[in-house]
DNA sequence: GATTGATATATCAAGTTTCGATATATCCTA
DNA sequence: TAGGATATATCGAAACTTGATATATCAATC
């Protein structure tokens, strides 16, 4: 299991978040799943990362009152925050992507050769 | 230009020295030359790096000492301390850049379809 | 009706990492 | 003799990471 870096993190958020809008728990949960249990993302990490997202303008929020069926109706009830990508967050991405790309082809050009023949390649 | 993180910076010096012992100063040379300039390792992250290499037994270490042709033959000179890769440290590069791999498939797999589509793709 | 585990957001503090600045000293060239 | 390159190394402020903690609801079991 590998705890994910900023890097990571916004790049993989950002992902979840180009297929439709989400929050942060389905997030976290997300990204376990879709990795096999290979990257967590936990609260800790999760929720400033987020909220560094909104003030960078890459995503927008609302609000959603969850209402309980069974208790008072009067009830705040449980809120869960939503998470929509902007279109500024989804070039963002598509940035991280290259830039991501650029980095590893780079990385790559220092891999001994030896290695690189027996199929050890970044990019 | 980009400063290396820990995890690079570790893959990108034992890879420099995958191609033969060499020595900080040197080393922070090919790694700017290699890159065409955009990889950096400055000497306060190249130092305590190299240092901990060799405590984990990665690497092992020998000091040169540089005589000067014009000067006092007595004078200490300069002092170059080498760094050779021992054979732990090649099969830690292996491990460095299979685990590199593997994060990048399930980095990868979070890259929205439409993006990969269009040939941005981590892996 | 009480306990437990899952859902849900959020902060804190201690630890680690990063990186510009600084320190020291030699060597080479103009 | 001054400046730029060579060479190793540490310091401290800022940023980042992460386990722990806090708060509260909901659903299912006992």
């Amino acid at each position: 299991m590998l705890h994910l870096k900023q890097d990571h993190s916004e790049l993989v958020v950002l992902s979840v978040l180009a297929e439709g809008p989400s929050y942060g728990y389905a997030i976290s949960k997300e990204i376990a799943a879709r990795s096999d249990g290979h990257f967590k993302l936990s609260p800790s990490g999760m929720y400033p990362l987020l909220t560094k997202l909104e003030k960078q303008g890459l995503v927008t929020t609302t609000w959603e009152e969850i209402k309980s069926r069974s208790s008072n109706p009067d009830a705040s009830g449980r809120k869960r925050k939503w998470y929509t990508m902007s279109v500024k967050g989804s070039k963002r991405l598509t940035q991280h992507i290259e830039n991501q790309q650029r980095v590893l082809k780079i990385l790559n050009g220092f891999v001994p050769a030896s290695l690189r023949e027996s199929g050890l390649e970044l990019a």
